[in-house]
DNA sequence: CTGAAAGCGCTTACAG
DNA sequence: CTGAAAGCGCTTACAG
């Protein structure tokens, strides 16, 4: 059916070894053979067969890309600028939603990488260090960390290869800094953080974060709430019913992703509250039309086209057997709209 | 390295057709020798070496997916969506943006169907028949197109392959007659309607369903005035530009794309006016976010599900050499608070 | 400068 | 019920 190499070797009347080598631009071959070969390969819409190629290179020329959901606009962009990046170097992107769930991103860790479907894998972590990551980076496999770290306890050799895997990630340090500056000078004193999930790395990282920024500037512990979310929409909802309903509620809120800061605006909103009049509201993560929410919302952008290059180059070094670094491109504070000083300090 | 049939096959004992056939499930093969070979294969962690499978059955349970762009949120779900489908039936999808840009559209219809990277690919087509969609259409290559049907000329036997592809797409017919019912029994008169590029046949088709329905309706031809975009935002505020430089510009607007409908919120904000007091908007495409729009984007949205499903199910009944039926589940209007009645009819 | 041959890791007729 | 052998389509030492 489709055509092979064997037929562009008779039409060229040469071997299949010199069409092969002709078209990888071996300087072995004269060039007229070569241009020969190139000429009736191109007529004959020769394309070589990924897999044969594969099983003879053990190289797949393709990478795999875990994300806990590409509908989450973040992971969207995200995926789109990692394709772009790896078709534009020749390689090709498996996609995977885990969904947040530890077993199905371990069922394709395994898939792809013991399959030998792909040659690396960029892997935003679902979970803290599940089975397939330990199995993935005991057995050596090309894993780079996007968006989350990983805790690593042990010292063990897998443990040691582990800490030793690149990660990619926004660094949320000063962002996070210019918000805690932002509530304080708007003279918020209760502060509420709808967090990500406290088991994983990234969710303890960025309360601290903003914990650590906003005590420094006088705001009391206890002034300072903390119910955790999901990731998702719903269950910021839930978390600002939850802190709405405390005896002195917070009249600022930060919510550590954006499709909860989504979820938070809804719940706000739902409960008679205006932003940024009653309360205020941050959010993380930026898309295209947050400054067309009511209100436009302020939020921390994350770098996605620096995670992104940083990303593919880190699996691209790996694979090149090279030392890959890991990059941690910072996030920065977009002030839009949804913040005002609370109702009380207002003349 | 890699674990791989032979050490299953040693370490049981028996051949490697043995491994394979037991593995397979094979009936030909004792329930004992299935279960100790299972075992141990279970034991090494024993997967399958993709490429050499493939070579071998000459199918890569893999598919693609060619969108535009996936961070377009519409096709972040549906990519999503259609992920998630495939995996639970074990494939593994390939993703692929085209940019909207014909040629690099070819270059991976080229890459993944002439390589037999994939079984199949699953493709939104980003231009009119494209010398790749020919080939593919031509050489029987397993083809499903999503959201935009592609308008075919001639009646050759490649046409006509061409024309039995399965299209998968929302139907508009009935939610762009709700628009223009919507628009009409507000008292609108002057429509602006920002379209797809009307190069496209989906274009064409968006732009001549409305206008169908408002002239059924009383609209007068020449107070429909129509600016075409190219799926971006940017495009959209172009056109809003535009449209309201005429004379008499329109009071109610369409937009043919979701990000557009962004786009042309913007714009119109951006001209100081205010949505709906003084023109009204209709949007297409949904997102979890579009109520709290400022205001909430009354739009047209697409059953993602439905086509996901459909465009999955199609893709396989072609691989499994069955009839792939095409699909057009219905598209809905969802009445939020861009529209109402024109200033002047206002009290 | 080019060709014949081996082999990557599977699956599947074909024997027995 | 199981094994030996061929072959999928490439690439790459090895000869010449």
């Amino acid at each position: 059916m489709a055509v092979r190499m064997r037929d562009v070797a008779q039409l060229a009347g040469v071997s299949e070894a010199t069409v092969s080598l002709a078209l990888s631009g071996n300087p072995r071959i004269s060039a007229t053979t070569r241009l020969k070969v190139v000429k009736i390969a191109d007529q004959l819409g020769y394309r070589p067969h990924a897999a044969a190629r594969s099983l003879r290179t053990d190289s797949t020329k393709a990478i795999g890309l875990v994300v806990s959901d590409v509908a989450n606009p973040f992971f969207a962009e995200l995926a789109g600028r990692i394709e772009r990046i790896a078709a534009a170097q020749g390689y090709s992107m498996v996609l995977c939603n885990s969904d947040e769930d530890g077993r199905r991103q371990d069922g394709y860790l395994a898939g792809m990488l013991g399959g030998s479907q792909v040659d690396g894998v960029i892997l935003v972590p679902a979970d803290e260090t599940t089975p397939g990551i330990q199995n993935a980076g005991s057995s050596g496999a090309n894993l780079v960390l996007l968006d989350r770290p990983i805790a690593v306890r042990g010292n063990d050799d897998t443990a040691r290869r582990l800490r030793a895997l690149p990660v990619v990630r926004g660094s949320a340090v000063q962002a996070l800094d210019e918000v805690a500056d932002l509530f304080v000078r708007l003279r918020h004193r209760r502060i509420g953080i709808i967090a990500l999930p406290l088991s994983t790395q990234v969710g303890r990282e960025r309360r601290d974060l903003l914990i650590r920024s906003l005590t420094k500037r006088g705001v009391a512990l206890q002034d300072i709430s903390v119910v955790a979310g999901d990731f998702r929409q719903h269950s910021a909802e839930v978390a600002v019913q939850r802190l709405l309903a405390s005896p002195r509620p917070p009249t600022a809120f930060f919510a550590a992703d954006g499709l909860m800061a989504v979820g938070a605006m809804k719940a706000l909103r739902r409960a008679g509250l205006r932003i940024p009049r009653d309360v205020s509201l941050v959010g993380y993560d930026d898309a295209p039309w947050f400054d067309l929410l009511d209100p436009p919302l302020t939020t921390v952008a994350q770098p996605i086209g620096d995670l992104a290059t940083a990303a593919v180059g880190a699996i691209l070094a790996l694979l090149a057997g090279e030392p890959a670094p890991s990059a941690s491109p910072p996030c920065r504070l977009i002030h839009r709209a949804s913040c005002a000083p609370p109702p009380n300090v207002r003349p």
